[in-house]
DNA sequence: CGGTAAATTGATACAGATCAACATATGTGG
DNA sequence: CCACATATGTTGATCTGTATCAATTTACCG
């Protein structure tokens, strides 16, 4: 039967939740503060977790971040309970990747239609993300010994649900392992001292993320942020250096992995070195349509543009205008459609 | 005894070089066309080689850029025999690599003195840099079993002089192997389409070169020039591969020194992104320090600094003048000289 | 010591940032 | 489904940092 763990600094509200629960056929585990909630989560094999936001000692916002940066706890289904339905707060605590959010009081129909509909749809994704992972197989390439054992650990892996704008890690963060994108679109930035940002990727499904910072046994030197909803897989740190360690077919593929990257480095250094605003925004869109799914449209804020071509917003606006003025693109809103893709990658300075 | 070989077209000349060579005691080749010359120079194994610089087919230049470009024969003295003492010729064959000029017609004095001093040059080179070399096995680091077998690749190899100005390779050129500076500098650099350079690295001794192309077997992405009279190591591609494919010590070497340079390009592009010209000049200023031998003085041309720092000479040259003026350095030509690299590292926008 | 290359300085032009006002989209609650 | 509110995008006016062009001055090297 699944396990349940709660949550929650109010006795009485903790305590009648199990027992519903319970009476529903879960097995609860109980906690009445943050520290020993992560404890019990790091401890047993959890279902589903049920958080309070306002708690002393560390608040339901704490909790979620320790338990999604352990590999083991970072997927597991996390539903928030919240006296007031404060937009704010909701806002928080989804893009920290809470997956659901309930009001108290609640009654019983309420939690437990919450809690059923959250592992269904669990399951659900599980079972279809691992179709994605079969088609993911020939990315861990080839024939070596070693790609059989990545291909391994990728599937023994749980995939995690990344929403929109939520983050995958922080700058300075200590790499728990590699991210293997299964879906979506999650781009890298990096933030200048004045707290402006500049992208130094964009990544799709069948990337990985944090190769740097994990072979260098150091911390993250960008933030990744969903683009998109996605899904990623999280590879254990150990497994991964040990495979590198072991086999010279998954070295090397990290050694290509990181070649190319220079490679696209350099040429950016370049581009942004001596190239005009409209070559380098025309750049980004092509390199756009080229690493989307859909490659004649898509959907993107001036400021991403702006972050990603090294720019102020308000120029990337202009530019756009002149662009949509000379038919190379058409425009609605934040919403992009790509007309002319050739005359855009031979613009001139 | 010491074999040499002679490249030149006209008859009379090159038998009766050959005669003289002969009667000195050297095994003489003779070849009376740049293709045979290279031809004969693969075959076989020479100490020297005189080579015409005017010669139908192939000329000299040809013959010396397609030697340098191999690794058995890059590093076998090279003379120029040239009729007229031009200035221009003897410049750009010094910068190709060779290295020195017989004026015809010379004298059996002449043409002795020169071989042996060169052949002399030579072996005091060897010996100097065969040192050098013991103090680079620390760099081919640790304990690995793979360490050990860099370190006797390392020690079996010649090491190639190159001159200042001199260029090790070209962007798009494919690697013959590893470069290992053992001594001086050397620039690495990209071209823009309108022709102006941004300089992506600075080398010095323990730097491998050409990781990135070699690891891709792909062609350079950069050209590599001599800042300062230096001497490189080039150890054979397939030797490399090898070793990387074999030990895993090795190839998480490479994976760091990977790693760790984008880690470099990622700093270097949010710089240029969003840091002023003074800010970024500081900072290349900064970084020469930290990588060059002396560590509070140097020798740069603007030129230099420009396409380090990504802007125009005219304002390198104003900036290190307001850099005079707030005391943050001293300059006199082309001469550096730091003195307070802290407010210059903290330097703000 | 003279000729050439490199560095400096001044004047000017202009791309793109910034500030500000306004318009349009997007999402929310009634 | 509309109306409001907030976020996002657009456009205009202005300012500024840096490139560019041109004229000297200074360094460098045989």
């Amino acid at each position: 039967m699944k396990t349940i763990l709660i949550i929650e600094d109010n006795n009485d509200i903790r305590e009648s939740t199990a027992e519903i629960l319970e009476l529903a056929g879960y097995t609860v585990h109980q906690a009445d503060n943050g520290k020993r909630g992560v404890d019990l989560a790091f401890q047993h094999k959890l279902d589903l977790i049920l958080c309070d936001i306002m708690m002393p000692e560390l608040d339901g916002y704490g909790v979620l971040y320790l338990l999604s940066k352990n590999v083991e706890t970072a997927s597991i289904p996390f539903i928030f309970l919240t006296a007031k339905a404060e937009r704010v707060d909701f806002r928080k605590g989804m893009e920290m990747g809470a997956d659901d959010y309930l009001t108290k009081p609640f009654d019983d129909i309420e939690l437990l239609s919450a809690i059923e509909s959250r592992l269904e749809k669990k399951r659900r994704q599980e079972e279809y993300y691992s179709k994605s992972l079969q088609s993911l197989e020939k990315l861990s390439a080839g024939n070596g010994q070693g790609a059989a054992e990545l291909k391994n650990i990728i599937a023994g892996r749980k995939i995690r649900q990344i929403k929109k704008k939520q983050v995958l890690y922080y700058e300075g963060d200590h790499p728990q392992g590699l991210y293997l994108m299964i879906e979506g679109a999650v781009r890298t930035f990096k933030l200048a001292e004045d707290g402006r940002e500049l992208m130094m990727g964009l990544h799709k499904a069948d990337d990985y993320l944090g190769v740097n910072a994990l072979l260098l046994d150091d911390a993250f030197t960008e933030t990744a942020e969903a683009v998109d909803d996605s899904a990623v897989c999280l590879l254990p740190k150990d497994a991964i250096i040990n495979l590198v360690n072991k086999y010279p077919d998954i070295s090397m593929q990290f050694i290509k992995i990181l070649a190319n990257n220079i490679k696209e480095k350099e040429d950016q250094l370049l581009e942004l070195a001596y190239n005009s605003v409209r070559k380098r925004l025309a750049q980004v869109l092509v390199r756009l349509s080229k690493q989307l799914p859909d490659p004649s449209q898509f959907k993107i804020s001036r400021d991403e543009l702006a972050s990603m071509a090294g720019m102020a917003t308000e120029t990337v606006s202009r530019t756009l205008s002149d662009f949509k003025d000379e038919k190379l693109i058409e425009k609605k809103g934040s919403h992009i459609q790509i007309l002319d893709l050739n005359r855009l990658a031979k613009m001139k300075n």
